[in-house]
DNA sequence: GCGTGTCTGTACCAATTGGTACATACAAAA
DNA sequence: TTTTGTATGTACCAATTGGTACAGACACGC
């Protein structure tokens, strides 16, 4: 029997693309195995609980992701000057065209909010836009953003990401997002 | 046997709710037996093409309510004023505010945009969204926005609706989506 | 070389899936 | 009152669902 994986972990970004573009209930075990190339023995053996802890894994490898890469870097800078965190910003935006692909990969978060599922994986879903939306006030207050202003600023993008998700699925046009986040970069410039 | 159902379109609106909220793989017969309360037969008396049909039927009556109360009204009135025009933008935030009831209600056709269903029904799904936008930019235009801006704003004002869905329910709170409601009224008076 | 624990394929399971067949019941037309 | 077409429940179907059991195979430490 041949050994195709060292770790569970390396199978978990190929999860992450089944469920996001199968949904939950649309991933089924065989998909699964045929994706990964892995039988149902090695399957339950690196995730005994099964789908749902498949899912769980994927969530934590999304949040963890964006919490170092996005999260985190929003956050430091305490002491940083205006134009620092507006650079921080301007990466921002940038890590999220990247990571979506411009609109074409979608929001497994944003898409699980949607449906019956919310309500298995609340806790993460919840924590997950509300660290964003903190972490992104906090940025734009330091970019120079009144301080009333930076939390609204902040929801309107991240409704502005989603938004030009969906939108950009619906015409099959990554140009829908891309114009939708350079709207929002505009927002946050005008802000200032 | 006692005789439950007239036209099949007294179900349709029922079956609209179970696809919006878990999904079309999600949505057994089962689950559409057990809440229609109508049987097999019945179910296959009235869509002989099964789910597929459904779903047509749903996406069918979500169009023809959306063509008649959100796109036609935007359209019409082309000999009025400025004051008409913006009263027929307003109404329609009003009417979409009531529809998605302020986010609580995800919006059917986006949801399958993000998934894989997509394929199977992108012309409802392409067309929704383009007669959508280009009504609102047409009402924009007779509003007194210019006409290189109009469509831009349409297109941001889709975007905030379907990411205030989204967001509204990730945070389960339906002040997300009144918040960004208000801000795309806010935009489009701004742009005037 | 020999265990030992980590992986992997296969066979199997009950439950559920979408879908069909059909006998039957009912309402309205004749 | 009979006929006729529209509903409806039930039984049934093969295929697939998520999940379990377990016997092997491999790499590694000893």
């Amino acid at each position: 029997m041949a050994r195709l994986v060292a770790e569970r972990a390396d199978i978990v970004p190929a999860l992450g693309e089944l469920f996001r573009t199968h949904g939950y209930q649309g991933t089924s075990l065989a998909l699964i195995s045929e994706r990964t190339g892995l039988g149902k023995g090695s399957l339950y053996h690196f995730f005994p609980g099964g789908k749902e802890e498949m899912v769980q894994a994927v969530l934590a490898e999304i949040d963890g992701w964006f919490e170092s890469e996005i999260f985190a870097p929003l956050r430091t800078g305490e002491g940083e000057d205006e134009m620092a965190a507006r650079a921080r910003i301007a990466a921002m935006f940038a890590a999220v065209d990247a990571y979506f692909r411009s609109g074409r990969r979608a929001c497994l978060i944003g898409t699980f909010a949607l449906g019956q599922v919310r309500e298995r994986f609340t806790v993460v879903i919840d924590g997950y836009f509300w660290r964003w939306q903190v972490a992104l006030a906090g940025a734009l207050a330091r970019a120079g953003v009144p301080a009333h202003e930076a939390n609204g600023i902040a929801e309107e993008v991240l409704v502005g990401i989603q938004g030009g998700i969906v939108l950009a699925h619906a015409r099959d046009d990554a140009e829908v997002f891309r114009r939708t986040l350079e709207r929002l970069r505009a927002r946050c410039r005008f802000a200032l």
